[in-house]
DNA sequence: GTGAAAGCGCTAACAA
DNA sequence: TTGTTAGCGCTTTCAC
């Protein structure tokens, strides 16, 4: 690496000692400027910010990060940013991310745990203030690395036994019950339920809660009525077909997510069936194209802001305040149903 | 900041030279085997490595940035992540920068200059080694932040006169001719385009190739049937809209983008109308929503791993290389036609 | 081939 | 209130 005699040459980037000297000031004034250090008076502050402004300087944030230790960097990773519920996810928690001075750093771990671990060693490298890990996988065992290095962690339903780690748990259950009881007030009675694959714990989840939500209405569930799917479109018309070749059919399905529940759509209308009439459908999630199916789906919403918030905000406490004995260990977030058309009584006669 | 008496205290995470003392050698001789320098001998290297492993160390990426003035962060920015478009090219792109050892920073600019400032502006702190400025919009005017920071970048459908700049050019005038010749061979002489917003470059250069095709196949264009959409779903419900009260009306519709032609489909759908035997219509982009469509979108394929791909390739030539006279300052990514079934013979009264 | 030592740009203790 | 200075963890001369 070239020295610079004396630091005199060659018009490189500003750093604060360019700044301290065209303000005549210490580099220690320079920084606690920049950091609001209430120590400095109006009339240095004054000289450093338009020495700032004249030179279009702002730190090296690596700098920054090691001699503070902080990086003002947190993790997000979710399971294929393919799949358009994470977009959301990601954006909703980028924006507050940054409305709070920090970056993202975003991965997908496709379902793999490998590929987790590479995620999280990346993450770690770059020395992150926390991980959100989204994926609703069955691979967070890996994420022990994480917790040796002692990093903030929140799981969406999964909990590690480290203080370190938080927990936002699903309420998938109150936004199912809405759907089961809409669809038996409907005069619905044979209702099937086309799952996510069970290696989820959000698709197991979900499939018990909608166990749960026909035992509590009184109604009797069919096990071929059950279908694991895996929450695509693919799948779910895959789920359709398996349905229709049964003997006795439903007359609604719930479906563990809006991908599945649009593969249905589609298969039903291949099959000449139509929605709601012959075929109610709900699905799970609401992403945005849920609105602009055909018909438009009713579906539970599971609000991607709220998740976000929830992951952002266990982050931040464990990150600025981490000794905090009363912190907040398990976050809820709600479901709602949201009726629109893909949902309606059952044709007279059955099907 | 407490000190460390000696260095002794503490189970910290472990840095070089917990290394070093392990391995008993010289921090020096650690960051050589790390950074595979050939003057270690095998002996030592093993030493190093062993000691590596035993701790789980790896190196701090600030401090490592900091003094070799590369971070290894190349910034990607889009649009709106919540386009089914840029998951997809993101994902490509992280694909491609990691296998390379880079890491990569996201952000949305959402079509707003001042966004796209801010992006670039946090980039820049972060110190990444390149951007790609994939937004295809009309913000590209700020980017001269980036230019005097003098860092590599690589724009889609925009130049810049930087010598740190490239151009990513899109060849949609293939994809759309090929397009426009298959509609004309279904014996289509009646042809509306629903383009995107003007303020887009990109959304102008397809309206423009749509022009040069029609003329090329010697096909009228009517003025009304040339509708700006937004590049919606919405948009192009209201395109079709437009198009319906129109006195005479077109056989078939070419979209600017998959989201407006998805939006005629509905549309179409809503009036009635059956796509491809009343109205045929043609997307462009091929996200992968349009083979699930009913009925499946004919398209024009842009592929987003090319697109990627070269996004990449720019910046890594210009950040690796930078003083190469010979660079390849422009890139070409092609489009492709791929019929579906959203196309057919227009009904033989016409509508 | 190996180690000692000089910083990269910054923050924070300490001195003045 | 301000300046001086010692590192943060690493790479890279330079001398051995």
């Amino acid at each position: 690496m070239v020295r610079k005699g004396k630091r005199k040459a060659a018009a490189k980037t500003p750093d604060i000692r360019t700044v301290a000297a065209l303000a005549k000031v210490s580099i220690a004034t320079v920084s606690r400027t920049i950091n609001g250090s209430p120590a400095v008076s109006d009339c240095l502050s004054k000289r450093v910010w338009r020495a700032i402004g004249q030179l279009n300087y702002f730190p090296n944030t690596h700098a920054r990060s090691l001699v503070s230790g902080r990086s003002r960097i947190l993790g997000i990773i979710v399971e294929n940013i393919t799949n358009p519920f994470f977009p959301e996810l990601i954006q909703s928690f980028e924006e507050i991310a940054v409305a709070h001075g920090y970056e993202i750093l975003v991965s997908s771990s496709n379902g793999d745990a490998a590929v987790l671990t590479t995620c999280v060693r990346r993450m770690l490298e770059r020395k992150v203030e926390g991980v959100a890990v989204l994926t609703f996988g069955g691979e967070e065992p890996v994420l022990d690395r994480l917790m040796h290095r002692n990093i903030p962690m929140v799981l969406a339903e999964f909990k590690l036994d480290d203080p370190k780690a938080s927990t936002i748990l699903l309420d998938y259950a109150t936004g199912i019950r809405a759907a089961v009881n809409h669809l038996a007030k409907l005069g619905h009675r044979k209702i099937a339920f086309l799952a996510g694959p069970r290696k989820l714990h959000s698709a197991i989840t979900r499939e018990n809660d909608f166990r749960a939500a026909m035992e509590a209405a009184g109604l009797a569930i069919q096990k071929k009525w059950v279908i694991e799917c895996d929450h695509t479109l693919k799948g779910g018309v895959a789920g359709f077909g398996k349905l229709q070749e049964l003997p006795t059919r439903p007359s609604a399905i719930l479906c563990s997510n809006d991908m599945t529940a649009i593969g249905v759509l589609r298969a039903a209308y291949m099959e000449g069936l139509r929605v709601p009439q012959d075929v109610s459908v709900v699905g799970l999630d609401d992403i945005a194209f849920a609105e602009y199916t055909l018909p438009p789906l009713t579906t539970i919403r599971l609000s991607r802001t709220e998740l976000a918030r929830a992951a952002f905000e266990a982050l931040r406490q464990q990150a600025e305040d981490p000794i905090n004995p009363r912190m907040q260990r398990e976050f809820l977030v709600s479901t709602s149903l949201v009726v629109r058309g893909s949902t309606a009584a059952p044709a007279a006669g059955g099907r």
